[in-house]
DNA sequence: CCCTAATCGAGACGGTACGTCCTGTCTTGTC
DNA sequence: GACAAGACAGGACGTACCGTCTCGATTAGGG
C-alpha cells in the first residue's frame, strides 16, 4: 500500500521492538547530555546501533522521535508510580489538593530526566505547530483535564463559584508555573506555587 | 586590541550602519517567510547583500542577530506609536485598565510581523538559557514591571490587598495568555483575557 | 548441505525457472535503459517481480547476473540464426572470408540489444579480473578460436606463412576493431574492417 | 556568473593548490590500494584532509577526479623522464623503432603506479562516453599521433607503402597490445610485441 | 587631503549533518 | 525449502550550512 505522499507504508507488524527501544533511549540520553540542538539523527542512530533509515522509516524528524520517546518515558514513569489511572486527589480541601499536585509538578519540572526533553519539545512546538498540537493533545491536555475534573467537583461542593469556567480557571495556577519554567522569568518552588494557589482561589481584591 | 578570547575587537565606530539595517531586515523577513529553523546565516547574508563575516564579526549566532533585530523592531514600533515612555493607564478602575492592556497584547501577539520572530526567540530561549536571560531582561521584564507599578498603585488605592506580592500577582493574568499563545493550548481573544482578569481579581472561591 | 564458506548450498532442482528468466530480462532491460552503473540489484528484483534474496541466492553480484543473462541472450540469438555450431566460412578466399566475418561483427557491435550489456561486462572485466577470465573463457576465446582454425586452414592452403602464430595473427584484424569500439578511438565500418584485413594480410612494407 | 546549469562558477583564481594536489594523491593512492569501485569521494576527501564540497566544487564525479589526477601524473612522469616534447625515435630502422617504443609501452602497462588508474579510467570510459572522449582526446590520441608521424616519415623513406593510411596502420601493432591488456586475452611481453610488429610490417601472406 | 588600516562583499575552505539510495543479511509468511 | 516481500545495520551519495579564512575594493579618521 502507498499513501498519497508516494511513500510506501512500512509494515508495523514486522517492526523491530529492540530498535525502537534503543532509539528512545539514545534520543533521551543525547538530549540530556548534549542538548537538543546538538542531538542529531545520525547521533541517535549511531548510539542506538541502528541504521539511519530505520529512524526515517518510522519517524519524520528528530522532534517526532523525541516526542514518542518522551511519551513512552512518561508512560513508564506513571506506571512505575502506580499512577494509572491518575486523578488529582479529592480530600475535600481544594487548596490543599491543588498545592499538593503543583508541588509534584515542581518536582517533575526540576527532575533532570524530564527537563531536557520536555524543554526541547516545548521549544520545537513553539515553531512547529503540528508538533505542538500533538504534544498538547497527547500530554498536556489530558493533564489539564484532571484539573477540570477537580474544579467541577469543587463547584459541586460549593468551594468554587458555579459560574466559573474550569478550563480557564485552571490556568490561573497552572500557567504561572509553566511560564516561569519555560521562559526563566522567575524561580519555581513550593512556596511560590502555594502562593499562586492562594491568590487564585481568593483573588487579589480585598473581600468586601 | 585583542581580548583574552583571542578575538580582535572590531572598531564599532567604523561599522557600516547600512549593513546593520540590511541584516535586521533580512533576518526578520526570512524568519517571517521561511520560519526560524530554515533561516540561516548564509541566507541572511545573501539577502542583505552582505558578507558572512560581517555577521560573524558583530554577532555570535543567528539568535543574537534576531534578538537585536527584534529589539530594534520593537523600539521602532513603540516610537511610531508614541508610546515612549510607556505605562499602563491608571484610570482608577483596575479591572478596566488591565483588560485594556491585555487586549492590546492580544493584538500584538496576533500581529504577523511580531509573531514569527517572537516565537522564534521564545523557542531559542527555551533551550539557550543565556539568550533567554537577555530576552527576559531586555524585553519581558520591563513590560512586567509596568504591571508591578500598576498593582502597587492599586494597593495604595485599596483595590488590591496589601499583603499581595505584585510580582507574583501579575502572573495570574499575564501567564495564562502567554501559555495559550506559546503552547497552543487554547484560542486567545478579548473575551478570554477579560475573563481571566475577572477571575484573578476576585478569585474562584465564592465570597463568604 | 553446507560448504566450508558456511553458506548453505541451494537446491538447484527446486529453482524457479520463471524467476530466472524474469531476472535475465530485467537485468538486460535495465542496463539498456538506465546504463550499467544505475542498474541495481534492487532494481532488477523489483522489475523482475522477485525478492532480492532470490538473486543473492544464485548469483554473487550484479556483474554475475548480467554475465549469465548475456550468455543466455547470445545463445538464444545464435540459435535463432541457426549458427550452432558456428565456424568462419572457408571459401578458399581468406581475405573475403575474414572481411565477411568482421562485417558481421561490426553489425553486432552496433546492435543496441548487444551493445549495452557487452560494454558493461567489458567495463566490469577491466577492474574485476575474475569476471574478465570468465567472460573471456566463455565468450571471447571460443570466438577467437574460430579465427585460429580458419588461419590454420589458410596455412595448409599456403595462403598464410607457415611460421606465423595464428593466435597472434588473428589479433591483427580483430584487435583494431575491438579497440575502436571499446575506447571510442575511431568510427567502425565495413570499409574500415576491409582495410584492416588487407593491411594485415599483406603488411605495411612494400613488396621487395 | 552562473551557467545554464544554474551552478555558480567557482573562482579558479582562489583555488587552493594544496588541496588539489592532496586530492590527486589521495585519489591515485586509493585506486591503487583499494581498487576503483571501493574508492569513494568521501574516502578521497578524508584521505586528502579536505571537505567533500571542495571536490564537488571542482569536479563532477570520481571519474573526473581520477582523470585529472592521472593526466597530472602522466605529465609529471613525462617531465621527469625528460620526454617533453616527445616523439618516436627515427633511426631509419622502422621495425626497431616501433619495437623499442612498444617495449616501453609494455613496461608502462605493467607499472603498478599506472596500471590501476588507467584500468579504472578505461573501464569508466566504456560506459561513460563523455569521459572516454576526454580520455582519448587528452591522452590516447596524442600518443597515437606520434605513430602517425613516424609512419609518415617511413613512407617518405620508402619503408611503408605510400597508399597506406597511417592512422589505420598504427592500430595493427598498437591495438593487439591494448586488447590483451584491457581484456586479459593473453600475456604481454617484449617477445609478443616484437612479433606483432614483424607480422604487421610484412603481413601474413607469403611473399609472391 | 591624502594615507593607511579596518571593514566590507565575496566566497573557498575543512567540517558536520542532512535525507536518500543501495548493499547484503535476516525474518516472516505463502506456496 | 524456495519464494515474494521487506525490515534491518551499514555506508556512500550529493547538498546545505557552519564558522574560519583569505582575497581585493571601499571607506573612513588621524596625520
Amino acid at each position: 500500500m502507498v499513501t498519497q505522499s508516494g511513500k510506501p507504508v512500512p509494515d508495523a507488524a514486522r517492526r523491530s521492538e529492540k530498535s525502537r527501544r534503543a532509539i528512545y533511549e539514545a534520543a533521551l540520553a543525547l538530549v540530556a547530555e548534549a542538548g537538543y540542538p546538538k542531538t542529531t539523527i545520525e547521533g541517535i542512530a549511531a548510539r542506538a546501533g541502528v541504521g539511519k533509515q530505520t529512524i526515517y522509516r518510522w519517524w519524520g524528524s528528530k522532534a517526532d522521535v523525541l516526542l514518542e520517546a518522551f511519551l513512552d518515558l512518561s508512560e513508564q514513569a506513571a506506571e512505575a508510580a502506580g499512577q494509572v489511572p491518575y486523578a488529582i486527589p479529592d480530600t475535600g480541601d481544594l487548596a490543599a489538593d491543588l498545592k499538593a499536585v503543583l508541588r509534584a509538578t515542581v518536582d517533575e519540572l526540576l527532575d533532570p530526566r524530564f527537563e531536557a526533553p520536555s524543554r526541547a519539545l516545548a521549544a520545537e512546538g513553539l515553531v512547529n505547530e503540528q508538533l505542538a498540537r500533538e504534544f498538547v493533545a497527547k500530554l498536556l491536555e489530558p493533564q489539564l483535564q484532571l484539573y477540570v475534573d477537580r474544579l467541577r467537583s469543587a463547584q459541586d461542593a460549593g468551594d468554587v463559584r458555579a459560574d466559573v469556567d474550569p478550563r480557564i480557571a485552571l490556568e490561573l495556577f497552572v500557567s504561572p508555573l509553566a511560564q516561569r519554567w519555560l521562559q526563566h522569568t522567575g524561580p519555581i518552588s513550593y512556596e511560590y506555587t502555594d502562593t499562586v494557589v492562594d491568590y487564585a482561589l481568593h483573588g487579589l481584591a480585598p473581600r468586601s
